[in-house]
RNA sequence: GUCCCCAUCGUCUAGUCAGGUCCAGGACACCGGCCUUUCACGCCGGCAACACCGGUUCAAAUCCGGUUGGGGACGCCA
């Protein structure tokens, strides 16, 4: 069996965007199954369009995704001479042709066709001009491109392709489409195959919006005389409005960029797409690596475009509800070492990473994560809206102010007095703290949920969180009663 | 205008190739309940779809034809 190899031909023209990164997934998991070979290739043959920030995100996105290639980045441009020799080949053997025909000249024809609603193919002027007419129109220096010359016969160009099954088309519906600009650059169409046959590409898994170029492409291998690779072309993701999704029409929000900025798992994000127009078949639909790798067949890539779900703000739907649902799961099940490494990442950003969480702490670090993980939506929130675990900056919320603090002004005097009890308490733990608790109230003769919800505020600044004595050991005995004694601020605007 | 692809809950989808076990299964979202000092998690339950028409057949989500709808492509972009 012939090697699996596979590449990922990103055009370095924007940012990686999720479309980009499913493509980038899907062909990642077909090497990886196989043992195979993934290539990251740069087309950077649109000089103008290319950028070196937009290379540089590709390869930190893919990263970034844990997406690893094995050869590569190579740059299309690298490789012009392969491509300008292609060209003449395929001159030389009657495959392709002259055309000195003037972009204005068919720029003209081609909007007059499509006002006329008429077919705005290219009409095939040059086509068959004699040896003496191309000399004679060379000798003038007119201009000219070079344009492959489909067959014209009868009957239909096929391949087989791994999701849709046989595609054809007629000879006839395809036009002589240009392979080298009139400058002498090579262009997409015929760069792209012989890259691939360079590369020894064995299976291309692309977007079906590559379709029309695949039938071009397939009549390019063959006057190359070059075996045909396998083609799996997958289905599009489209807006809620079945738009394709774009860079340049949803901004961020179809960017990996910013899935990393809010705090997704990385992972979280491929199982999510891997989901998008591809499914094992079963019931199951969050996979490890391993798992997926196992599973993945190009067979099981559906048909039909899939919707990427959000809606224009919606605060709590930023992005595809089930993409948030994917991250929150991880979020709460993945081994807590590995969550441990992103909320460090985060920590550090924010200034709030304390070394002996690696250290003295780490016991510690780790089980408080593991106590406050399960309300939160990605790791951005261990900094924001946990931060009252790890830091004494943090901000007390509006709303449980006014409803656990405010309305108890007595809290004043309350709070500092279970902080008195609770400083002389030996074992400070989860029985003793809430018996503390519960005979001060009962002293008082008020119920214990008002102590327990101010306490909740004022130790944390958030209305919910996980049992309120689990949070007393969590920040332990002296930030407890710091912060207790410490509240009349929290009535200051009051 | 031409060509290509597609069509199951709001969204992602299973089931379609080998018609009956599907008055259509799962997940997300939503609604209700349990749990609970709070909010989540978790668990239980609910809502919700075979685009339409015709044909084949004892039987069609599944096969065939058509209609409609959606998407893609038609560049000296990639």
């Amino acid at each position: 069996m012939t090697e699996v190899r596979v590449r990922f031909p990103p055009s370095p023209t924007g940012y990686l965007h999720i479309g980009g990164a499913r493509t980038a997934l899907l062909n990642w998991l077909w090497a990886r199954k196989n043992n195979g070979k993934l290539i990251l290739r740069i087309e950077d043959t649109d000089a103008e369009r290319s950028t070196e920030e937009s290379i540089a995100g590709i390869i930190d996105g893919m990263t970034w995704l844990g997406l690893d290639w094995d050869e590569g980045p190579y740059f299309q441009t690298d490789f012009s001479d392969d491509h300008t020799k292609a060209a003449k080949k395929l001159l030389a053997s009657g495959h392709a042709y002259k055309c000195f025909c003037t972009k204005e000249e068919l720029d003209q024809k081609r909007e007059a066709a499509m006002a006329a609603k008429k077919d705005v193919r290219y009409d095939g002027t040059c086509r068959d001009l004699t040896p003496e007419q191309v000399a004679e129109k060379e000798a003038q220096v007119i201009p000219s491109v070079i344009r492959f010359k489909v067959p014209q016969k009868e009957g239909k160009v096929a391949y087989e392709d791994k999701v849709l099954g046989t595609i054809e088309r007629s000879y006839d519906d395809i036009e002589d489409f240009v392979i080298v600009r009139s400058n002498g650059k090579p262009l997409y169409l015929l760069c792209n195959v012989v890259d691939d046959i360079r590369d020894r590409i064995s299976h291309i898994i692309r977007g079906q919006d590559h379709m029309s170029n695949t039938t071009r492409q397939v009549l390019l291998y063959q006057a190359l005389d070059a075996p045909i690779p396998v083609f799996a072309h997958m289905p599009l993701t489209l807006d809620l409005q079945k738009r394709k999704i774009s860079k340049r029409s949803h901004g961020e929000i179809v960017a990996v960029q910013f899935y990393r900025e809010k705090g997704f798992i990385p992972w979280a994000l491929c199982n999510f797409l891997a989901l998008l127009g591809w499914n094992p078949g079963t019931d199951q639909e969050i996979f490890s690596r391993e798992e997926l790798i196992e599973v993945f067949t190009l067979e099981r890539i559906g048909k039909v475009n899939s919707v990427f779900n959000y809606q224009k703000g919606n605060a709590k739907f930023f992005t595809d509800p089930k993409l948030i649902s994917i991250n929150e799961h991880y979020l709460r099940t993945m081994d807590i070492t590995e969550l441990a490494e992103l909320v460090k990442q985060d920590f550090e950003e924010q200034d709030i990473w304390d070394k002996a969480y690696d250290g003295d702490k780490r016991e510690w670090f780790l089980t408080t994560l593991d106590l406050i993980r399960d309300r939160f939506h990605t790791t951005r929130d261990f900094a924001t809206l946990g931060r009252a675990y790890f830091a004494d900056d943090y901000t007390v919320e509006a709303k449980p102010l006014k409803k656990n603090i405010l309305k108890h002004p007595d809290l004043k005097t309350w709070l500092p007095m279970l902080a008195e009890r609770f400083a002389v308490l030996d074992d400070f733990n989860k029985e003793t703290t809430e018996s503390t608790s519960r005979e001060l109230a009962e002293e008082l003769d008020i119920k214990p949920g008002i102590l327990i919800n101010g306490m909740r505020t004022a130790l944390t600044g958030q209305l919910a969180g996980p049992g309120m004595f689990d949070i007393l050991v969590a920040l332990g005995k002296e930030r407890v009663v710091n912060r207790l004694n410490n509240i009349d601020h929290l009535y200051d605007g009051a």
